[in-house]
DNA sequence: CTTGCATATACCTATAAAGGTATATTCCTT
DNA sequence: AAGGAATATACCTTTATAGGTATATGCAAG
């Protein structure tokens, strides 16, 4: 993962928002759609780009993906990822993502550790798709 | 400039290298050309390109244009340029194009303060073209 | 005012990326 | 086993970018 791609995976908005919003933990496909308002097939590849070039990794947990930065990350993932976040703290469309999840996180933290693992089977874990 | 453009301008290599080039001071095109070993169209549309987002500045000075970082960066770009010349230190790439503009500026420093002005006119500004 | 040099632009071609629609895959539930 | 939900992929179209060749522009020296 050489620095021109990762810059070549920084520089289309969706993809800032999703690293964005995984900077603050994994999130699942379901959520993205929620939070950024966009339809599920731009955010599947987003996420598949973002995946081919090691920026992000996935795991499955029942019907769902989760996705997460990788454990192990390259000095200059780290300091480009750091340089985002700090970026997007006054910017915006990063705030309302955050604030959007943020409100996720309240109706699912208390059900479950990790954004897509309802307590009980019946529960959906996208209330509003 | 918003910060996903300013991701899309550091995602060539080229242009990489400019910008890494520029921070450490200004330069000529002509000078551009001998440490990137690049054809001067190449060099000359990824410097407009960049001029043309805010990346870069320009000015005149006799038969040459001088390319240097913008006086007044935004909080993102101060960010992402600190970024990159971080991650460049590593890079054998970015060290060797350091190595040599030191090697030019050894030869032109002495003669004049800016890269392009000659002490004498008869000076040409780029010994090898 | 013409020649030469440094730089920029026009134009063309090839490649890649983005976004959409439709469909496939996987896994759970019944 | 079948249906449904979550996600991924195939395929298409449009647009952007990169790089090349050829040419234009601007400036300086004579």
């Amino acid at each position: 993962m050489s620095l021109v791609e990762i810059y070549q995976c920084l520089c289309d908005p969706t993809r800032l928002r999703i690293l964005h919003l995984l900077g603050q933990g994994e999130l699942c496909v379901c959520h993205f759609q929620e939070i950024l308002g966009e339809p599920q097939v731009k955010i599947s590849k987003h996420l598949a780009y973002l995946r081919s070039h090691g920026l992000v990794e996935s795991r499955k947990e029942a019907n769902w993906v989760i996705y997460r930065l990788p454990a192990k990350r390259s000095r200059e993932l780290t300091a480009n990822l750091a340089c985002l976040q700090d970026c997007a703290q006054e910017d915006p469309v990063f705030r309302k993502d955050a604030a959007r999840r943020a409100k996720l996180s309240d109706k699912f933290s208390a059900e479950s550790p990790i954004c897509c693992a309802p307590k009980t089977k019946k529960t959906a874990c996208c209330p509003t798709p």
